[in-house]
DNA sequence: CAACAAACATACATAAATGTATGTAAATGA
DNA sequence: TCATTTACATACATTTATGTATGTTTGTTG
């Protein structure tokens, strides 16, 4: 039997996690600092310090692996995080939603987006994935946002707006050379705020 | 003498600007249905119907195409309907900024946006149109904005976010499979024309 | 109407990515 | 412990894009 497990003797299953792990990481921060279109097999084992059969072995394809780096993204950046108490105010939500997508990996999430837009076969791949994703600006399946925006038509008509004010940021950061906040970032992200209290104070009344 | 003109004779400075016309147009179009990763010389090419010889003769290399592409693309969708009459109010500058937004080719633009980003090489040749760009939101380079903004830091600030709120709309519709609207765009529109009376009012007073 | 240059086509060499096939080491389990 | 499976590496064939070089047609110009 593995009696005395050598200090490097892994399990099967420890072994392939963290290659999975490896394989996944190492291609979202390609996707963050090359792009899609540079994103290639090769690019992803040389990053992650491994050959090609490696991947092949764990990823059936390209698409696969983007898959997984997708559904690993959206798992640590968007759905952990959410899962602790209700929000306070939509003040509060805006600096929880917009600390999320102002990071680096959401530009590979960006990415993805536009990759399974444009290619039918990726995109038949990366629906369910993608899908999964879409539900973190959805108010039905969060019950936190349930509870803060309640049934005011107007509250949730500047939540929608709001989500997408902040893709439009995220996107500002994803197109800029370092990744670097864009010029008026911080007047739009102030602006934001100021009309969600307004809108939280007015349906109340 | 060239005397008699032919009916098939046309001029070199014809043949030169017509040929290059239909290769930023493939280009553009190929942009928005395949994205950057999969616009290639030949399927820019293919869609022109013409040869790599002709592209190579035209344009030093695929990023002297797409900045050409790019420069295209912002005199025809937004410098050119933009030399019209001043804007009426917030509400006329979104339904003008929006319609040139929601257009399929605005995808292209992001596609470029992602792709000098992306590829460093890239970037620097595609820099300067890029910068000219950037000038379709600058309030500082069109009289227009400076008529409708005034001098009022609220004013301003809400149209730094409704720019932001456009384009996280317009990559919305990028993202879409056919590039159709997303989800709830009419409401977030609405809703930005109503923030924008009010903003308006508030000024004024 | 030459001589020339521009516009465009054809052909080949090179590079890089992908898929597949096969080989080896490590772990599992009877 | 040994047969078997899993994890990973290596090697090759194919495809596709690119750069370049050279050839041919079409306009321009003295």
């Amino acid at each position: 039997m593995t009696a005395k497990p050598a200090r490097n003797r892994r399990t099967q299953a420890d072994r392939s996690g963290e290659m999975r792990a490896r394989l996944v990481e190492a291609t979202v921060e390609s996707l963050v600092e090359r792009g899609y279109a540079r994103t290639t097999t090769v690019e992803v084992c040389r990053r992650a310090g491994v050959t090609r059969g490696a991947l092949h072995h764990h990823f059936a394809d390209l698409p696969d692996l983007l898959a997984a780096a997708m559904s690993d993204t959206y798992e640590r950046f968007f759905l952990a995080p959410a899962r602790t108490r209700p929000f306070a105010s939509l003040e509060a939500w805006i600096d929880d939603a917009w600390a999320r997508l102002r990071q680096p990996a959401f530009k590979a999430v960006i990415e993805v987006w536009l990759a399974a837009r444009n290619e039918p076969v990726l995109g038949r791949e990366l629906r369910p994935a993608i899908d999964r994703y879409k539900l973190v600006f959805s108010i039905e399946a969060s019950a936190r946002l349930k509870a803060l925006i309640g049934s005011s038509a107007e509250v949730q008509a500047f939540y929608r707006l709001a989500c997408e004010t902040l893709i439009g940021l995220a996107l500002g950061r994803a197109t800029t050379p370092g990744g670097r906040a864009v010029d008026h970032e911080a007047v739009v992200i102030a602006t934001l705020k100021t009309l969600g209290r307004r809108i939280t104070r007015e349906a109340a009344a």
